[in-house]
DNA sequence: TCTGGGGTCCTAGGACCC
DNA sequence: TCTGGGGTCCTAGGACCC
């Protein structure tokens, strides 16, 4: 028999600041997103504390300064990089893999592996990713992804850290038991449109009729009835699908009402999403760029987004006159701006001759406008880019640079060795 | 005052073709 | 008077995930 395991890094942001600052081991913690907006990561004090996921900073100041939480801005080099650790010690165990997320991978088990029990191989698992990494992790294994994912929220309260699910009865007690909001998938619209179906737990769910859910929910809902009667929908995608399309935009400290700044914003960001698409060897035929006023405002709230064709072999900087080009049809100038951002779409594998149109044609102008991006920065120095980046945001991120330079990993090495 | 960023998949409906 | 049907492609919008 077989079974998936799902390994899920605990409280993964907290866990790898942790690592580098054994000092703040059994105090309440939290990461923050982006521009130090909301908490995206907290440690179990945090959660004991009751500080909910996503919330913004600012609407906890209080309990912070009351529990003396230490918050920390995110530092994604430093995640990735123990993220790939934790990937490759989790590699050891089993052929088919599949790495879903920065903090999580699903893997195939084989009964009687080592000759063990399925939950005596978590625990090896577990184990062995603590100390190749550093990093606490929970684990569930079912029959199902869906039923791992159970599985494995069961998990992080076991003081085991690991639940194997694959036992029909306990699985009837445990779905049972399961509600409908915490089923992989399952969010406040489709739980909504649910529970007016009368129902509410996983266990009637899974036995809804299958058309009835094809019905309701598509075959999304459907896939998910199946997961959880134990019969598997989702296979492991063992090989990293090719990105579609590549995305890059932030929120603004504040307000922005010219064209001019806008534009400025949005030409750094076509540049860092053609950097990213190149280096991974793919290109674009459609451009797409969006705008957005404050969403939380009441009044006077806007956004919109303009998309054109481009052709797979347009340079940097002619996807940048085409974004402006964009922008400007669908900017207003009576509006303050909050958030700007640029998507790379219908992203494709460069072919031959694209290549050699690319040796031509786009390096050389990429080179040359990079250096025009630096002339400007140069000129106008650092405060005219403004992004979201607070000055705090970054001096942090200079020092992480700093941080995480080559010899980071002989860095990681040495401080797994002292623990 | 302050509210992240980067993705995927699915469906309905329109345009277009023969 | 009477107004096809089947197929593909594309897009916008909805929903969800980490």
């Amino acid at each position: 028999m077989q079974a998936i395991a799902l390994i899920d890094c605990n409280n993964f942001y907290v866990s790898c600041e942790r690592l580098f600052q054994p000092k703040l081991n059994g105090r309440p913690v939290v990461v923050l997103s982006n521009n130090d907006g909301c908490v995206v990561s907290r440690s179990q004090e945090a959660k004991d504390i009751g500080i909910p996921m996503g919330i913004p900073l600012f609407q906890i100041k209080d309990t912070v300064q009351k529990h003396n939480i230490a918050v920390y801005s995110s530092n994604y080099t430093l995640y990735g990089d123990m993220s790939s650790r934790v990937h490759d010690a989790i590699s050891h165990f089993s052929n088919e893999v599949e790495n879903y997320s920065i903090d999580e991978a699903f893997v195939t088990l084989e009964a009687n592996q080592y000759s063990n029990s399925f939950h005596n191989t978590g625990i090896e698992i577990k184990t062995a990713v603590k100390k190749w990494s550093g990093i606490p992790t929970s684990i569930g294994i079912a029959p199902t992804k869906t039923l791992a994912k159970i599985a494995g929220d069961i998990a992080k309260k076991n003081p085991h850290g690991v639940f194997d699910l694959t036992d029909a009865a306990l699985r009837e007690r445990v779905l049972e038991k399961t509600d409908i909001i915490d089923i992989w998938g399952i969010n406040t619209r489709t739980a909504k449109k649910l529970h007016a179906l009368g129902i509410y737990t996983a266990q009637q769910l899974r036995d809804l009729d299958l058309k009835a859910a094809r019905k309701s929910l598509t075959v999304v809902g459907a896939r998910i009835v199946q997961e959880l009667q134990g019969v598997p929908c989702l296979s492991l995608e063992l090989v990293k699908p090719k990105k579609q399309s590549i995305c890059c935009s932030r929120s603004f400290a504040g307000e922005v009402k010219t064209f001019g700044e806008m534009a400025e914003a949005l030409i750094n960001f076509v540049s860092t999403a053609a950097e990213k698409m190149r280096k991974q060897n793919l290109v674009t035929n459609a451009v797409s760029v969006f705008i957005e006023t404050n969403r939380f405002k009441e009044k006077d709230v806007y956004a919109n987004s303009a998309t054109m064709k481009v052709n797979p072999t347009d340079s940097t900087r002619e996807l940048i006159s085409y974004g402006l080009r964009l922008m400007r049809s669908i900017y207003r100038p009576a509006y303050g701006y909050r958030k700007v951002g640029v998507i790379l779409l219908g992203l494709q594998p460069v072919d031959g001759e694209t290549r050699r149109l690319f040796n031509d044609n786009l390096y050389l102008r990429d080179r040359d406008l990079m250096n025009t991006l630096d002339a400007i920065n140069e000129k106008y120095g650092r405060q005219t880019v403004r992004f979201g980046l607070s000055a705090k945001r970054y001096v942090n991120w200079k020092m992480n640079r700093n941080f995480l330079s080559p010899n980071f990993t002989t860095a990681m090495d040495q401080i797994l060795q002292v623990r």
